[in-house]
DNA sequence: TGCCCAGTTTGACTTTTGTCGAGAGCCGTG
DNA sequence: CACGGCTCTCGACAAAAGTCAAACTGGGCA
């Protein structure tokens, strides 16, 4: 199969229509080829990410909204997806966006770490295509071994993927059954080294996750329901990159957390930028959680969630003056 | 006039056409109002950078001699315009790569110099919009009062605009008429603060001249033809950024440079990236000389200038040998 | 108030682009 | 060497996007 000749046609088509601005017959005309060929290698160019289509963002943080989370919860940037209007399915503008508003964080050369879940998964899947060069996506948390298609690795892997970056997968499981296991294969070299190249990465992608019986760790066997309502009263409050945070955003102090894989919240926090991102409404006590524990610089959300960010904001200044 | 809403309304139509991948009736019905609106949103959103479409110049660095180039002459990455095939104008395909490249080595929140020259302006002509956030573009060197379009003022402001930057001018003439007054001046605060502040640049665009008849700065007045071929005489190779050159890529040592007001070469050669676009065969010796002297880290040049320079490198090298 | 201007918006028309099935070239294989 | 299976390519048609003159809007001004 030709296919070094094959790219270098796509990318002189896209080329000749993109930069130079000539119609699809002169491309094909300049290339001898068919029109029909032009349009099927543009297309490839676009899917290839040779071309590079993005739309400003500016637009969900020009918003008098979000200016103003951004000033009550001291955060770098807001983006919020409006959800009033005859939107089709706000969680998925809310997928696009980060998606858009990712690739505008994202620079070459960086280091990025992602986490696991429905929502980046959801990201992954509706991000567009990039050619940057030097990018790598480290997995920042164990995996789980349940049949998900938003497995950390898949997550990590897809993006890694669309970015035409390198992936560094990590494989270990998320949970291991003691404490003991876990601490020893902390210790062995290559998970230790993954561990710990986390906190030169550039840029996080993550999502929190609800301590609930829907919570991704019940559904994919790593808690049952009911030690998952324990931790509940034992003060969890939200889950990032696998662990189980409390309403300050520190990690509780649970056997399951002494259990699990995953890179430390301090070096998450030693991250440049961390992109944090909540579709579903019902995660309002997580986020919050994460956002006190400074796990959060950039933060995408729907219109209705920053609202209610705004208004327990207010409520708590209030209180305090 | 509504110039908010329309603003709004362009990125609106912006987002669900290229983010979501909606055609332009279903973007018009979701926004009440006609098709044709909504395409000439569109190709607003494209003039204004609100969109950016890029395709990757990766296909003009892959080159096996762009490879060579860099490893010759030691420089950061190489790019060579084809000018072998069917290609209407070498020049302009010059352009429109280095206005790629310019485009794909600006990030936001840098400080640029650009300096000033045909190929300068042409490349901003060619440059297509883009809306970075907190980028200034600042003037090298003084002004020339000459009638041209492409006068240092004009290339800042120009590059500026497509830019949606903050364009930083400086209203002093390239060129006075004592060495005295060009010291006075230099010593003037507005001045001394541009200047000094070019250092701080993280990228720079310019060209090189030639030293001939056929010079701008002989065509401006700042120069007559003899003196001009005194100068040639005296050692002079070419002229960055106002300035002449040696073969050394030194100042060189003459009255006309005292009397410049201009940044620097050492205040060049503080910043981080330096893109040199040359398109006339004619300049081989110019660019020689503005590489001896360490003023360039990016180069696009065409295929047959490449192949000059490769030979020039590897006959220097077999001598000192 | 009424008029005019500059900038929008629109429907109708033209041009450009996307797509699909048919056909052509190109292997490795039986 | 003929045979599928494969990808790539093309022509023709359908869909989408671009364009333009005419209608419309709303604000400034006599």
């Amino acid at each position: 199969m030709a296919i070094r000749p094959a790219e270098q046609l796509i990318h002189k088509a896209a080329w000749l229509y993109y930069a130079h601005g000539l119609r699809q017959d002169q491309v094909a005309s300049q290339l001898n080829i068919s029109r029909a060929s032009v349009a099927m290698y543009l297309r490839k160019a676009r899917e290839t990410g040779i071309v590079n289509i993005s739309t400003s963002t500016q637009l969900f943080t020009d918003d008098v909204l979000a200016r103003k989370l951004e000033d009550a919860l001291s955060l770098d940037a807001v983006w919020i997806a409006p959800e009033n209007d005859h939107i089709a399915d706000p969680s998925t503008e809310i997928a696009v966006l980060a998606a858009s508003v990712f690739l505008e964080l994202v620079k070459k050369g960086d280091r990025i770490g992602v986490a696991w879940g429905r929502t980046v998964y959801m990201i992954a899947d509706v991000m567009s295509y990039a050619d940057l060069q030097d990018v790598t996506v480290v997995q920042l948390c164990g995996n789980l071994g349940a049949p998900y298609s938003y497995r950390p690795d898949q997550c990590t892997m897809e993006i890694a993927r669309r970015l035409n970056a390198k992936g560094l997968n990590f494989y270990a499981p998320l949970v291991l059954s003691t404490e003991e296991l876990a601490r020893a294969l902390r210790a062995e070299p290559v998970i230790r080294e993954q561990l710990s190249g986390v906190g030169e990465c550039d840029l996080a992608l993550y999502s929190v996750g609800a301590v609930d019986a829907d919570s991704h760790l019940v559904k994919c066997g790593a808690l049952t329901p009911s030690e998952m309502a324990d931790l509940r009263s034992q003060g969890a409050a939200g889950v990032i990159a696998g662990q189980i945070i409390d309403a300050e955003g520190k990690v509780l102090d649970c056997s399951y957390n002494r259990r699990v894989i995953s890179a430390e919240l301090a070096s998450l926090r030693a991250i440049a930028r961390r992109l944090v991102v909540v579709q579903e409404d019902s995660k309002f006590e997580p986020l919050l959680a994460a956002i006190a524990g400074g796990l959060c610089t950039h933060l995408v959300v729907g219109a209705h969630m920053a609202q209610r960010l705004l208004d327990h904001a207010a409520a708590t200044t209030e209180k305090a003056s």
